[in-house]
DNA sequence: CCAAAAGTGTTGCAACTACACCCATGG
DNA sequence: CCATGGGTGTAGTTGCAACACTTTTGG
């Protein structure tokens, strides 16, 4: 039996989407990766676009599948559509479809040219409760540093999410998707300063902060021991 | 005899580029577009993408036929894939289609859902040696602000593209490509005016670009009537 | 009291804005 | 001469970086 309907005519073909998703942990910057079943190659999460479906849906739709979430910040930020995805590729599927039991369609369909667009999500870590699908058998939240050999382009389509996210740090509020509904000044700052890659200084950076006036100061404090509490934050919503 | 061989399998289904190609003529921002053969619909040049061709190199073979250009800007800045594409393309491609003999397979193919990815281009005005191609009888420099109905949803896709320009500016030195070899520095003050879509302070303006030590000051003048004839610069290429 | 957290003050730099003003030159 | 093109000077503003310093508060 086919793994899916690849061949059916119910999805797009030579058409997918590719999610960078980003999370915030331990004053670390983390993507969501997946392992194809039984092997050792990891690749972002992604899928393929009904014939009837929006392209943004699509996206949203993998999201969905894969973290439970809805409703958070999504970004298209490239397509890619070089034919060196192909060469590659088909080392990879071979191995990874002998170990799935995939059938001839599934692996013609599959392993055809593919032109894929790269969207970024921002999620709340703590919220994300992840499927990984019939693909997969194991996830990983890895750090940005370390993220190691990916599936077909899969590292470029990161960089290049990296790189969008960094753009968009300046001009909007993008970051706050990533943090969880109430948070300490700090975590603020770490969290850009792990985006950005350079230290910030304290106090520059929060006066900025503050002077923006879209955060609200909550009454009760962060109570994880240490000397002062420090405060805790969230988004002004008006 | 079909128009093309849509439905042969030289091209990728489901999958297209336009490109957003634009000039700078009379002081004025202008885009180039074609209107299919005996009809009133204007559209964005566009093309397929064929089965071993990169999606970049499909817009620079689009450009290359229409403007006769190779070697110049040209930038992906969205792939569109809202299915709303599809209901209003009925309409106006059955207009295109009747008109145009076209075959049944040619029919299916070109009415079946379709994403593009939007590429644009900024060209010397003066080089470009229009070729309509075998859809379209005419084609037409419009004014970026009075360019009209443009076919399914070529319009937002202008828009969106105008945006990222207007994004480019500040960051790169893309306007130079709207130029001819050698221009004035009120033709420079005029583009980036026209562009932007504010005023600029001449004096501010001219000491800023001269500023970046990238522009050279050309022996010959302008000689154009007028009282004193202005300089002419080119792009300094070390 | 101590250490972490939060906030204030100040200095200096760099970039940009808005104008006023001067010089050059071709007819 | 004068209209146009080209250039200088400067005063005011803003934003930011850097750093020193004070205040608050939980244990």
């Amino acid at each position: 039996m086919a793994l899916n309907n690849y061949a059916t005519g119910e999805w797009m073909p030579g058409i997918s989407v590719d999610c960078v998703i980003f999370g915030f942990h331990e004053n670390q910057l983390k993507v969501l990766t997946l392992r194809f079943n039984q092997t050792d190659i990891w690749s972002l999460p992604g899928g393929f676009v009904g014939v009837q479906e929006d392209l943004d849906a699509a996206a949203k739709r993998v999201l969905l599948e894969r973290t439970g979430l809805s409703d958070i910040y999504l970004e298209q930020f490239h397509t890619f559509g070089c034919l060196k995805r192909i060469q590659e590729a088909k080392k990879q599927h071979k191995e990874v479809g002998d170990k799935m039991g995939r059938t001839q369609d599934d692996y013609d369909w599959i392993s055809s040219r593919f032109i894929t667009t790269g969207y970024f999500a921002l999620v709340d870590y703590e919220k994300v409760v992840v499927n990984v699908g019939a693909m997969s058998d194991t996830y990983s939240w890895k750090d940005i540093h370390e993220v190691g050999e990916l599936f077909l382009d899969h590292s470029e389509i990161l960089q290049f999410a990296l790189e969008q996210l960094r753009l968009s740090l300046d001009i909007t509020l993008v970051a706050f998707n990533l943090l969880t509904e109430t948070f300490t000044m700090s975590e603020v700052q770490s969290l850009y300063e792990t985006i950005l890659g350079k230290p910030l200084v304290r106090t520059n950076f929060q006066r900025k902060m503050l002077s923006m006036d879209i955060l609200e100061r909550i009454e009760k404090k962060y109570t994880g021991g240490a000397h002062k509490a420090p405060y805790l934050y969230r988004l002004k919503r008006p």
